[in-house]
DNA sequence: CCGCATCCCATGCGATACTG
DNA sequence: CAGTATCGCATGGGATGCGG
């Protein structure tokens, strides 16, 4: 029982590592968010690329299908002309969306803390 | 006041996504996990390469280096031989730890649902 | 043991243009 | 409006090797 055993050590394969690898895809998370959050659970491609300034729509509709295909959101073609496509937060994807407002909120209510990382005028360098 | 009028938008300085662009780090909240919740605030480069299976010496480095920068941990130079250097959660740290810890928590908590994430075995495509 | 410098590849992602 | 196809660059990040 040395001070360096790691009985801490995080895995490769647990359980924290996987939400990260949710949030590297960049706009995964903010999609659920808003999706879930402010638009009432479904909305169509034209208002969440509205919704999420910045955006490419190349990344937006890349994004959306990979959260199809993982389960967080369903798709519905309306099939009418022209296109009309809805996506929806799915029980899976409505599960994630608890953390994930934690996060947002804290950050909201912690912008002063946000500031102190990129604001380090007086450095204490050395 | 048309349904999609967007005053949800997610602005692109706004805090959430400054939040995550710590998250992209990929290894900046882990460290502060490690560091804080398992190591009791600090530890020596060893033992937090120790801590974290799978990250190479360089990311290590970079990584803690970076968060000095920004004020999130400060740097204790023993100045013995062979070199003994020393990494603390700052206070500033320490308020990140709250939100990381409460995603972690999470995580660990809903392994079923991050299964679900990866394991789509019959599809339901269209 | 701690840290830095290189090389180098994989990829993320934006810009742009085209289709139904 | 929804979606696809290309191109091209920036960068993240691992491997390796040197130095104090």
């Amino acid at each position: 029982m040395e001070p360096g055993t790691p009985d801490h050590m995080i895995r490769e394969d647990c359980a924290p590592r996987r939400v990260l690898a949710l949030f590297d895809a960049k706009w995964t998370s903010m999609v659920l968010h808003v999706l879930a959050t402010h638009l009432g659970g479904s909305a169509r491609t034209g208002v969440l690329e509205r919704s999420l300034p910045g955006i490419s729509k190349k990344m937006l509709i890349q994004t959306l299908r990979e959260m199809e295909a993982s389960g967080l959101l369903s798709r519905h073609n309306h099939g009418t002309v022209p296109p009309a496509v809805e996506y929806a937060v799915t029980p899976l994807g409505r599960r994630f969306v608890e953390p994930i407002d934690l996060l947002y909120n804290w950050a909201r209510a912690n912008a002063d803390a946000l500031d102190a990382l990129v604001a380090r005028p007086k450095s204490s360098r050395r």
